[in-house]
DNA sequence: AACCGACTCAACCGCCTGCCT
DNA sequence: TAGGCAGGCGGTTGAGTCGGT
């Protein structure tokens, strides 16, 4: 059983807002703010509408100062870079981003700006699975190796930035696709290497993506803060002032949730299937997870305490 | 001009979290 | 401390629009 829905759905009218809904709750919260209570606000203004639905009008179109459409290639860059560092924290990443609101982000980033950057990787996929073809290999002959080098003095004079590139004979990507998957990533978002991104307020010692239940969160830009709300050289604070660490998040980070979503596309792509992988995009992924989470364990950057 | 598939984005859904009693 | 509730969030949907044939 679920739980009691917020509303009685019979009752209220959904799909969109007509001029005059909106004029009403525009009106209204202008004058009287939302009286810390979304639900019973509809009853108060006289609209047949879901709270929740009033809140979302609010916030994604109502409410002054909001900016649609006509993403910047700053706002490119800073989007980009933050999916890259956190994931798909939208609200996180709205909050950025002045007068932009997650759900627009969201939808920016699902419709194009993923499809631009997929598609420079893909592409370069497979133009090495045809070169693969050529001499006779496929990538799922190599489904049985444990990736991750494991040679402890090569890792030693390593950063985790170049660890992410490990030994093709350890791995089951080679130089060269591991090398198109990092690529594009700098290419796309004009990554230096000495430039650190992002000032994050981290509860615990570890980044967010090796510890999934933390819950980390961007502080708000105060004193370093372009007028953007974002800085292009930001200092990553509190739980690293080593940059060679705060390189190796971003990478380990960005590598893994890109990795993820390129091998998704390209096993679920027709083409691809046909020239190589045989149909076993589950096989696929699970080398894939197989990779990632073996390289964490291997080489912790950050202890709990 | 009509059809159709691709794309966009506003809106909804349902889960999770945190506050209040 | 537990339960209920509202707010917040990310994922998903589907109507409208666009562009190609």
């Amino acid at each position: 059983m679920g739980r009691a829905p917020c509303c009685d759905k019979t009752a209220v009218k959904k799909g969109p807002w007509s001029p005059e809904e909106d004029a009403v709750l525009k009106s209204y919260i202008e004058k009287h703010g939302t009286g810390n209570n979304w639900i019973s606000l509809p009853q108060r203004i006289g609209i047949k509408r879901c709270g929740k639905s009033c809140r979302l009008r609010w916030l994604n179109y109502l409410r002054p100062n909001l900016k649609h459409g006509g993403f910047t290639d700053e706002e490119d860059y800073i989007i980009c870079s933050l999916y890259i560092t956190i994931g798909s924290r939208w609200s996180i990443i709205a909050s950025q981003l002045p007068g932009r609101t997650d759900n627009d982000i969201k939808n920016y980033w699902n419709t194009r700006l993923k499809k631009k950057l997929l598609s420079k990787q893909g592409k370069a996929f497979h133009q090495q699975l045809n070169v693969k073809l050529e001499h006779g290999t496929t990538l799922s002959s190599r489904q049985d190796q444990i990736p991750i080098c494991h040679d402890e003095n090569t890792k030693a004079n390593q950063t985790l930035y170049d660890q992410v590139l490990v030994d093709p004979s350890t791995t089951s990507f080679t130089m060269e696709e591991q090398s198109m998957i990092k690529n594009p990533i700098l290419e796309s978002f004009s990554w230096e290497p000495n430039t650190v991104l992002f000032d994050i307020d981290h509860h615990d010692a570890a980044p967010s993506s090796y510890h999934h239940d933390s819950s980390p969160s961007l502080n708000s830009m105060s004193s370093s803060s372009s007028s953007t709300g974002i800085n292009s050289s930001l200092q990553m604070s509190n739980y690293s002032t080593n940059q060679s660490e705060q390189q190796d998040m971003f990478f380990m980070t960005g590598f893994e949730n890109l990795q993820a979503e390129l091998f998704n596309e390209i096993a679920n792509n027709d083409e691809t299937r046909a020239i190589g992988l045989h149909g076993n995009e589950m096989l696929y992924n699970n080398v894939l997870d197989h990779d990632i989470s073996s390289f964490i364990d291997n080489y912790p950057l950050y202890d709990n305490e």
